[in-house]
DNA sequence: CGGTTATATAACCATATGGTTTTATACGCG
DNA sequence: CGCGTATAAAACCATATGGTTATATAACCG
């Protein structure tokens, strides 16, 4: 139905390696070379990455010098923040039946443990 | 670099239809066929979808009858969010520079207006 | 100009994805 | 048992993804 941009920001965020060079960018702007570097994999296979972040959004670059720094640009996380609230109260939920679930171990283990201790 | 559950959950958010399966599945337990019904699609076509969202974690199925109905599991949402979360004061921080921006324009604005009203 | 550095593009390959149609399985029912 | 309903699996296809190597472009520098 909806085919937003999260579609290209959910497949984007779908891989390791991106998620890496957004955690990296968090740091401050930085070129293609330097964040290749931790990763064992050729230059232009990070040029790709970076072209799939940026078509979602999630990357700008710029030009100085001979270098083409990429900057974090965070709004389309935004979107994804808000779709993911929606499902909070679920999840909450869940936390909720383990808590019960919990309870009623612990009242069990106390009850057990007065007729059969340890 | 950390090939996390993360993977799958992304992967599985970035199709339209998985969303838009979850949010009906907020509302309630469904069979395939009736998760079916709102797409124009084939059932074995739906059939695929609920396995990646299950691989993923994000739905349960269970059995009644002859139907196999499945139930949404919001847990691995909670990591997306958390995830995203590390990623809030550059949104943040962006939005302070949006405000910045209009406070500026508002400003200028007040001087032009004063200069050559409307 | 010629070389070096930084990055992008092209061409290619293997595998994954999202869809199809057709066929099989599992269950409940008369 | 045999049929209908609900779902999965198989086989197939087109396109996308993620990687490679080799080559091209762009900017600076001597």
């Amino acid at each position: 139905m909806t085919a937003n941009r999260l579609d290209q920001t959910f497949a984007a965020l779908a891989d390791p390696t991106r998620r890496a060079i957004l955690a990296r960018l968090a740091g401050g702007e930085a070129g293609v070379m330097e964040l290749a570097k931790p990763f064992r994999m050729s230059q232009p296979a990070i040029s790709k990455h970076l072209k799939v972040l940026e078509r979602a959004g999630l990357i700008v670059r710029s030009r100085r010098a001979q270098s083409r720094p990429c900057r974090l640009e965070a709004r389309p996380l935004r979107e994804v923040a808000d779709w993911t609230e929606r499902y909070r109260r679920y999840w909450e939920r869940s936390f909720e039946r383990l808590d019960a679930y919990l309870a009623r171990l612990q009242r069990k283990e106390r009850r057990d443990g007065r007729k059969s201790p340890r």
